[in-house]
Order: structure tokens, then C-alpha cells, then sequence
DNA sequence: GCGTTTTCTGAAAGCGCTTTCAGAAACCCC
DNA sequence: GGGGTTTCTGAAAGCGCTTTCAGAAAACGC
């Protein structure tokens, strides 16, 4: 191996296999064919000088980045590190680096993300203002959305997952297989997408078993521990009539396991539970909880699938909804503490 | 606004402004001072036209890419999220980039981390090997690990957690409030650092009591709940006598409690059970497990401090240590379901 | 064989910034 | 008011690549 205290250039590897700087960048790039026994030489001395293309330098001559930006609002919970996972695998299986910005932290930092440093940006639900998602639009750049349709109708694809099937199947389990007909729904925060839709699986599967919708029976839980805690309370209270809850979510659904627990009913006997998303305390509530599990390492992947696709110019989908699945555990009233899932497969719908 | 068909450039401000580039790079980075007046009429002009100065060219053109990279071996868990947080946060108040990798994706892809791209690399226990490390040390590269002390005394900077206090106080805790003097300790994984230590500050701990230390308490858990659950069942199926069972970890703990729940054995009157970490599910099992709390967001942050030292040319700490807390539940056999520090809402993310 | 096509190659022109460098202008002090 | 400073500015030289462009060499066709 050859000392340089300078970290070799294109120019010292031309240099080193006696060719031109075009043809190092060629067998670097495989643009252009190079004869076999030239390239040889250009890779060995690669090899021997340990050359590594300065990233900035090819990005500024070539107009590419190769790197995607991801925007969250926050970073927590095992929900992000899913997707997160998702992402990071398919952004290197695509070729892509991955450049990951919070809006929190943002706020500070006058530096953003977008066109001069990204290919393409992964945009979380709220993590940026309209204005500029319009901007971005306007000027043709690569952008997809997760779990938020785009303001306004703009044509931007997003990743979703199929919140409405997902409740529809949990509530039909509930309404058949233990024939509760009473069933509460707990809404999340004001607004939030998730809990619209599965709210309207929550209605069509009451209304093709024929249940009459009570909204007496709906409430806001927050997809909050504490706000469902005094939701439920506030129900038992007034004397409500219910044999069954679906709390919109797993935090929720904790909430309302433990005022109803504190009011002596007994689950799933008196009062059947059920979440969404299958966060990991899941299993560890007593009784286990049942639930939907969404797979967001896979809506991780497809979002750069379709992200990158739009930067290569291809049509992306414009809405990706990904399959859910009912994870039976034991306060639906299901006995064992046997786990069964629905085969998972992926529907993308096209519109 | 003035409409142009390609994003501005500096020139185009400069033109724009009636300065020399040279001008609008000088307020664009406050290098040398600039009259009041150009510099208003230079950042009126990038106003005017948007202008957002391309990443690439200033990383080329100042050798300063203004970007950390994070290498780590996989991504997942609440753990990760916690510490990317950290990081990201940490990252963007310092004015850098976050650039994530993860070693299993980049097994596949050639482009690597370092030197070429970032300005410093934060590498997480495992995810580089040793002869990379060795590389990046002896060019001078900005590195710091976490959770993993360098190879061959390498001077590197370490960020970990105090492992060895945190189990002291822990069993210290067993054995003056609860009186515990057999107490069993489940190991990690072979060679895992923080296994170690936490067997030294259970060590320790029995050392300051005058209580003997007993080899046949000591047997792997696996930092795996599986793992735990066997050796708990073999202990137990072996007539071993011990009235407390440290964990190593909180997964571990679940296992142990498992085992011993199966058995009949009332925790934590017949055998007290505690763990380490404080996963998000501790607080769930029943009893709520007693366990330790590592500032891992915290670690994040340090981590993205001493580093950005390291590529400021100052001198970084060798080895930062973050004090870990006790958070006392239920298992250890304190009796209400009272959490000696504060809640941290385990909501996930909204969406 | 000789013109023509094809294949490969190097010179050179950028990509959009930062950073010398030297000079112009303003300021200072006796 | 003149010499010496200080402050500000623009020209120009890169940073390390990619990508024309045109020419040299090889292959082809008849």
C-alpha cells in the first residue's frame, strides 16, 4: 500500500494505472465501455490506493445526491424505529444514503432538507408546513407521503396502511365470534387521519351485521392512555351500556383496561378490549390484549420504493395501502393465549 | 418573486445583489465582515430568488461536509429510537447532518460511511470491524463508540452508561430494604461488555454486605427472555436455594418471572425479581418490574458532543459514563404500584 | 485495400461554492 | 497632509468529480 498523507483523488489513480481521470470515473461508474486490461489497472490501483470518491464531488458534477431525506415530526416509540428500519434497508438496497432530519430539531437549524441536498424526501404526517410542501410540488421534486394524504389534492403518492379493513375485521371478530353488539369506540385525537378511517370500518362492519350505530357509544380516547382512562370512567358513571371497546389504539386500550379493571368488571367476561397497532406491551397487558398489527417496517420499504421510482422519473402509485392483521390474543374473550394472524399480504390500490 | 427555470445559484444572487460572489459567500457565512448595506442587498436577493445554496458545493469547495454519520449494527427497538433521538437532536443544535447506516444494509452496498462523506463517525457496539476502526483511527478521523470500549486501547472516545452503579444500587436495594442475601445474577450474551459490568457492581454490591459470593448463582440468561425462563426452570428443577433473581435485563427478567410464576412461587414474597434497562413493557409485567434506567437519550446526545470536539480539533473525553436510575416498581417487593421517578409517557408517535 | 463505421480514450469544460490574494478605499495618528 | 493601518471587496484559483467532444485506433464492408 502506497502512503499519501493526502487522501487519494481521482487524479492520483489516473495517475497510478497511467490513464486519464475520464477513465478512472468510467470503470468507477461503468458508463462507458473501458478496455478489460485498462480497467484492470485503474481497479488495482484503487485497490492499492485505497480510493474513495469524495461523495460531494460527484454529487456536484453529476447533479445527484443519491441520498433521500427522511422528515418526522418526532423521533420515538417502536413505531418509528420500524419504519426506520424499513426505510434504511430499502434506501441501500436502492443505492440511496439516508439523511434523517426531525422537524423539532429543525425549527433551530436554518439548514432544511429538499432539493439541494436529496434526490427525493420522505414526508411524516405533519412534520412540514403546507407552503412548502407546495413549493416542493410545484417544482417537480420527488417527495411521498406517509400516512397523510396531501393537502389540497396535490398529486403526491402516499403510503398508508389499511386502518379501515383492519378495524372492520377486528369489529367482525368481536361482533361474530363473541357476539358483542354494544361496542364503544374510543376516537384518537381531533383530525388524525388513522382514527377517521378506522372509525369507518368500525361502522361498516356494525352495519353489515345489521347493529344500528349508537353514537352515545363513541368518544374520544386521544390514542391516549390517560384521556381513555377518564373516557371510560366517565362512561361507567353514567351507566352507559357496553360489552365491548375498541380503543383506536393500544395506548388507549390500556387506558380503558385499567378503569374498567378498577371498576371491577371483568375481561373479557363483562366487557371485551380491543387496540390498534400491536405495540410490544401489547401481549404483556392482562389479559393480553388483541389487536391489529400494522406492517410498518413494510410501509418503510414501499415508501422509498415509490420515492425512487419518482426520481427516476417513473410513475409511482399514487396510494399504497398496506394489509393489516388481527392479532387474537385474550381480551376479545378468545380463551388461549394462542396468537393467530391472518397470512400477510400487500394490496396496492391504484387510482 | 422572479422566476427562473433552474434553482439560483450564487452568481445569480451576486448578479442579482450587484456584488461579487465572493460578496454573497461572505453573509452567507459571516466569514470576513461585509458593509451593512451590501449585506442587506445581498440577503434581500436570496430572499427574492429562494436561493438555497447547494450542499455538494460547499462541502467541495470548505472540505467540511457539516454531516455525522451513525453506524450501527441493526435498527430496532425502543432502545434505538430513544438514541437516535438523542443524536438527531444533539446533531442539528451542533449544525450537523444525520447520516444513518446500518451495517447489515451495507453489507450489500460498497458506498461506505467515512471519511469521504462525514466529518466524524458516531459507531454503535459491532457494527465496524476492527481493521476499518484501526484505518479510520490512524488517519485522525473523528470517531466516538458507544456501549463498546475500543479494541487494542485504541484511543477512542467512548459513551456508555454506568453499568456497574446502576446493579450496586440495584442490589443494594435487595438486600437492605428486602433483606435478600441469595441472589441469583443471569449474564448476557459471552463477551457482552455490559453484562460484565453489571456483574461487577452485583459484585461489588454483595462485598460491601459481607455476603459470600456464590458461583452456582451466577448462569446465563441470554439477555433473552427464552434463555431466562430455561435457566430459572433448571435452577428451580435443581432445588437451588435463592430468594432473589437479578436479570441482567429487562427481557430477561420477563423470563425469569415466567419461570417462576409457572413454578407457584409468589414474587416478590418468595423470590424477588429485578432488571435492567427499563424497556417500555417493565412497567406491565406483573408485578411491575423493578429495574434501571439508562439515559439513552442522553448517551445520544453525548455522543454527538464529544465527537463534534473531536472534529473541532479540541481535546474529547476518553470515556463518559451517564448515571443510571433505580426506578422502583413492584417485583423487587415494595408495595404499591408507586414509581419512584417519574412517568415517562409511553404513547407512540401520532400519526 | 480503402473508405466508413464503431469503439475507446484523453483533454478540457464545467458543477457551485470557499478562499486566497492583492488592491482600493477608508481611517488613523502625529 | 502624508505615511501606515485597517477594512472591505472582486478576481481568480481551486475542491474532485462527471461529461461532453473530438480524435485515434480498431473493426468492418465490399
Amino acid at each position: 500500500m502506497i502512503y499519501t498523507s493526502r487522501p487519494p483523488t481521482i487524479t492520483d489513480v489516473a495517475r497510478h494505472a497511467d490513464v486519464s481521470i475520464a477513465t478512472v470515473s468510467r470503470v468507477l461508474n461503468g458508463t462507458t465501455p473501458v478496455q478489460p486490461e485498462k480497467a484492470d489497472r485503474v481497479r488495482l490501483a484503487m485497490e492499492e490506493l485505497q480510493f474513495v470518491p469524495r461523495h460531494a464531488a460527484r454529487v456536484l458534477a453529476s447533479k445527484r445526491t443519491n441520498t433521500i431525506g427522511l422528515l418526522l415530526p418526532e423521533i420515538s416509540g417502536a413505531f418509528f424505529s420500524h419504519m426506520l428500519k424499513g426505510i434504511e434497508a430499502a434506501a441501500h438496497e436502492t443505492g440511496y444514503d439516508l439523511l434523517v432530519h426531525s422537524t423539532q430539531s429543525l425549527t433551530t437549524s436554518r439548514r432544511k432538507l429538499g432539493e439541494h441536498n436529496t434526490d427525493g424526501l420522505l414526508i411524516f404526517t405533519n412534520s412540514l408546513i403546507p407552503s412548502e410542501l407546495h413549493r416542493l410540488h410545484n417544482i417537480h421534486f420527488p417527495i411521498v407521503l406517509l400516512y397523510q394524504t396531501p393537502p389540497d389534492s396535490l398529486q403526491i403518492p402516499v403510503i398508508a396502511i389499511e386502518n379501515k379493513d383492519g378495524a372492520a375485521v377486528l369489529i367482525n371478530h368481536l361482533i361474530e365470534t363473541h357476539h358483542r353488539r354494544r361496542i364503544v369506540y374510543l376516537r384518537g385525537p381531533e383530525g388524525h387521519e388513522d382514527s377517521v378511517w378506522r372509525e369507518r370500518g368500525y361502522r361498516e362492519a356494525l352495519e353489515s351485521h345489521d347493529i344500528a350505530f349508537d353514537p352515545r357509544l363513541i368518544a374520544s380516547g386521544g390514542f391516549d392512555e390517560e384521556e381513555a382512562f377518564v373516557t371510560i370512567q366517565k362512561f361507567l358513571l353514567d351507566g352507559l351500556d357496553f360489552d365491548a371497546v375498541f380503543a383506536g389504539d393500544d395506548d388507549a386500550a390500556n387506558g380503558a383496561l385499567r378503569a374498567l379493571k378498577m371498576a371491577g368488571r371483568i375481561i373479557p367476561q363483562d366487557v371485551a378490549v380491543v387496540g390498534f397497532d400491536d405495540v410490544p406491551f401489547a401481549r404483556y397487558l392482562s389479559p393480553a390484549l388483541t389487536t391489529v398489527r400494522a406492517p410498518i417496517e413494510e410501509v418503510g420499504r414501499q415508501a422509498v420504493r415509490q420515492l425512487s421510482r419518482l426520481i427516476n422519473g417513473e410513475q409511482a402509485e399514487a396510494l399504497t395501502l398496506l394489509r393489516t392483521e388481527l392479532v387474537i390474543r385474550e381480551s376479545c374473550g378468545c380463551g388461549s393465549s394462542s396468537t393467530h394472524v391472518q397470512d400477510e399480504s400487500l394490496s396496492s390500490i391504484r387510482r
